[in-house]
DNA sequence: CTACGCCCTCAAGCCACTTGAGGTTCAAGC
DNA sequence: GCTTGAACCTCAAGTGGCTTGAGGGCGTAG
């Protein structure tokens, strides 16, 4: 199985596998006259880190993941990466949301009070207490 | 006025104020002996990109917010610069709320089915449709 | 004149790839 | 056997928005 038909099978761009291999990610394959050569085991690892990669997962994480998929260990460890992971996504909804806030007013700000002014009169640069991030 | 004291006037590193100058965001200012001096309007103008960094606007954007504050462009194009990056949030933070359900679930789901197992079975690992992205 | 803090430039590192240049191998058709 | 074209190869650089580090210069106070 060469790298362009592995790549159609997990769903990754063929630069993308060989720069997973050139990190460490995936495990360097057998090579007929230079060409990589992959089994179909291959497909399920690389898909794995395309679901990893799917649910948001850095490489760092990705990589702790196959680790404990590799030694086979408890559903509990999945489960706590998956937690944390769970946690800093809503840590960066809850910055967004207030960032949203924050542009929402400063629009309807400029709306009511200084449309028709010039921008560096406009309230929405005014340089002022901004409540995100 | 040396980059240190203009630095802490706006809030911003002083790397990150020599970064801007390479990157053509700020103007070169004049120099004694090698080191920069810079004016009090340049407080305004460090701080007008602090701002717009602060509102999470790319340095791009940020450099076409500036263009339309030395341009006294009106204030509408300043809204519309904002309105459009409202959306951009908006849709990010609706992104980020798929990923939250879909992890969500995927945690759910392994303390009610899989818990006890080990990673490679865990339902969390399983590619599958992943709603979010 | 020495010590210290602040300043300078240039280069590399972060993340997760993508893009491009320039060259090699493979499979199919004639 | 030869040619063509697709797919493969390596290596380097670019993306964004900085930060960090190395190695050195300037200014001022004691």
């Amino acid at each position: 199985m060469r790298i362009g038909i592995l790549a159609k099978a997990a769903g990754v761009s063929v630069p993308t596998i060989r720069y997973y291999e050139s990190i460490g990610l995936l495990t360097p394959p057998a090579r007929q006259g230079g060409q990589r050569i992959y089994a179909s085991e291959d497909v399920k690892a690389l898909s794995l880190i395309r679901h990893c990669r799917d649910l948001d997962f850095s490489l760092d994480e990705t990589r702790d993941i196959l680790a404990s998929v590799q030694r086979r260990l408890p559903c509990s460890d999945t489960k706590s990466f998956a937690e944390q992971h769970l946690r800093s996504i809503r840590k960066r909804i809850a910055e967004l949301r207030a960032l949203e806030a924050t542009m929402a007013s400063l629009v309807s700000g400029c709306e009511t009070t200084c449309c028709g002014s010039t921008a560096p009169d406009c309230v929405i640069l005014q340089p002022g207490q901004v409540n995100c991030g």
